[in-house]
DNA sequence: GACCTGCAAGAAAGCGCTTTCTCAGAGTCT
DNA sequence: AGACTCTGAGAAAGCGCTTTCTTGCAGGTC
């Protein structure tokens, strides 16, 4: 019979070296080889520097896998966002990308895509990856979003706030979309479209809250909602509802709607901003080259993840997160917008 | 003294419930949690469903970090590009994504930024995290991109082969390019200006074999070339260069390169395309929208994403990657493009 | 020289899973 | 009834690290 012989490697070579094949190859511990490897060693230069040139040697690179259950961290984060194509969730992406690699933190992307219902899900999932997560949810209801934050910590929101339940990073749409109903009512439009975002969404809520202050506060002032969405495609679509409202300014949801509506107008012969002013919100990239130059609310998103990332790194590290923080769009004002023409 | 007790949690409390005390609860071995956990449970149903009842009460989710330990692989891929602010490689990562996602897998991001250096570095890092690898690489050195496909396995090349070493899903700029310059050509340009890419950079190469292939065949045409960048400002930069070369259309590395083109152009008054004609390349989906839309070479980037994931897949479950594939840019002809005027 | 101190380095436990191995007990066959 | 095969479920090893605990040994003190 053979002799009971302790299985090794689990039936499976994996093939990456070992930080006990260093250790053997070295002479030492494996104990002394994560110590030097993490530079924690306080013993004898020699064996630290032979230690070293073994690890080189063998090619070694400790197991993230291992490392992480043994540490319980993973060195990781994620980012949840409804539509990663949209250039403005793209930006806070880079923002939080770029500044978390700089500690040493990678990111993992969670695109909801178009599902509301599937978000807590992939958000939970997601965050049991890793060490951290930053959501933004602009159409999670309030309850699942507080529910979410208390027990998914260490997490930052970002655009929507969760009664202090998770720091929150937010921009402030309402005054942003105030301003620039401020600046087209300046401009002389009295009957301004309003094409909105997604139903039940935050960002739009607060957009319209913005709207009604104003137009409240200014009985000249008509606003008119259609319909609309995220996507350049719904601006597109909307074009025919926009121009049936007789309005001489439009509002978009963002800029991608708006640079939809732009093309459609276009299609239609429709001159912006001659016959109708047109406006964005977030000051994509893009806004400016596009024509005519969009005018839009900017928004700092890269600045966004950035903080976010702080925010993060702090809750980590077991200390305070900092202060929320509300950033405030700055109105750009170009070409996509004139004074109102007499009829 | 104290009894000797052996130590728990290591000190630590991480306080999620393990697959340990979900088994204790359900009067039931580890083993067997986990068998039912994974489908692979074979015994009687009341057991597994008593497990299972367990577990949700429990709020049992077992550990990323423990299970990737064990069965030696993460469930996430890495994608890495130069450019994460770049509409194209978005594209291409949102195709990635969301099929990746699909199968239950997860993307990490690596974005290798200006540095080229660092990419080689970056990419094995981040390749260790996961189970596979999506490279975008068009400025490394082929020695070192060969030398990573066959350290890195499994792994997809975009945009770039590596002889073989690794499967690759490119795109066929040499031929792209020469459609578009063939496309001046007919209507009528003699003279044109290249805004190159990133010296260097394998996709600014087939550029410009392509254009120099169309130049050999055509004796009446000559096509300057001005330095460049992939960026918007570094289109914008490029502009008094490309006036001084007197040519009457211009071709730029990309369609980023060719908005910061557009909007310096019309920064100094010369208009596009009754002056001048101007293509990018890559067709981002704002190419249509901005003043005038541009003429561009379309390609598939979330197409070469979802490629990338089922090659990947595929690699990763031991099996063929299917054959590499070359997509052919489809020439957009839009409105910054026209007739030569005469002079 | 006995005793204590301090320090360098190793032994081993633990992280939370998966999976092989093992072994009762039930069922089958002659 | 005894031998034999299944089969269901648990024991335990293993994944590759980190870190606590332990120990051997050199140097210092009286």
């Amino acid at each position: 019979m053979a002799a009971k012989v302790p299985r090794k490697n689990n039936g499976r070579s994996r093939g990456a070296t070992t930080i006990a094949q260093v250790a053997a190859e070295a002479g030492v511990s494996p104990a002394t080889v994560s110590r030097v490897m993490n530079d924690r060693f306080v013993g004898e230069d020699k064996i630290a520097e032979r230690v070293r040139e073994t690890a080189v040697r063998l090619n070694y690179a400790p197991s993230y896998s291992a490392r992480s259950l043994a540490l319980g961290q993973t060195q990781a984060v994620a980012f949840v966002a409804p539509d990663l194509r949209n250039p403005a969730f793209q930006a806070i992406l880079s923002g939080l990308s770029t500044t978390a690699n700089e500690d040493g933190y990678r990111v993992l992307i969670g695109d909801s895509a178009e599902s509301v219902s599937e978000e807590p899900l992939l958000a939970r999932e997601i965050r049991r990856r890793c060490d951290a997560l930053v959501l933004c949810a602009p159409r999670m209801p309030d309850h699942e979003l507080v529910d979410l934050a208390s027990t998914l910590h260490p997490m930052v929101l970002v655009n929507r706030s969760a009664a202090g339940a998770a720091p929150a990073l937010t921009v402030d749409y309402r005054t942003g979309i105030e301003s620039l109903l401020k600046h087209l009512y300046e401009l002389g439009h009295r009957h301004i479209a309003y094409v909105g975002g997604p139903t039940h969404s935050m960002s739009d809520k607060y957009r319209r809250d913005g709207l009604q202050s104003f137009t409240a506060q200014n009985a000249d002032l008509a606003v008119t909602e259609v319909p609309g969405g995220v996507a350049s495609e719904d601006g597109f679509n909307a074009v025919d509802a926009v121009i049936s409202t007789k309005a001489t300014g439009v509002l978009a949801f963002n800029d991608l709607v708006a640079i939809g509506l732009l093309g459609g107008l276009q299609e239609r012969n429709v001159r912006v901003p001659e016959e109708i002013s047109v406006a964005g919100f977030d000051d994509i990239p893009f806004a400016r080259y596009i024509a005519p130059p969009l005018t839009t609310a900017s928004v700092p998103h890269e600045e966004l993840g950035v903080q976010a990332w702080y925010r993060l790194r702090s809750l980590i590290e077991g200390k305070e997160p900092g202060h929320d923080m509300v950033f405030q769009p700055r109105v750009e004002i170009r070409a996509s917008t004139a004074v109102r023409r007499p009829d």
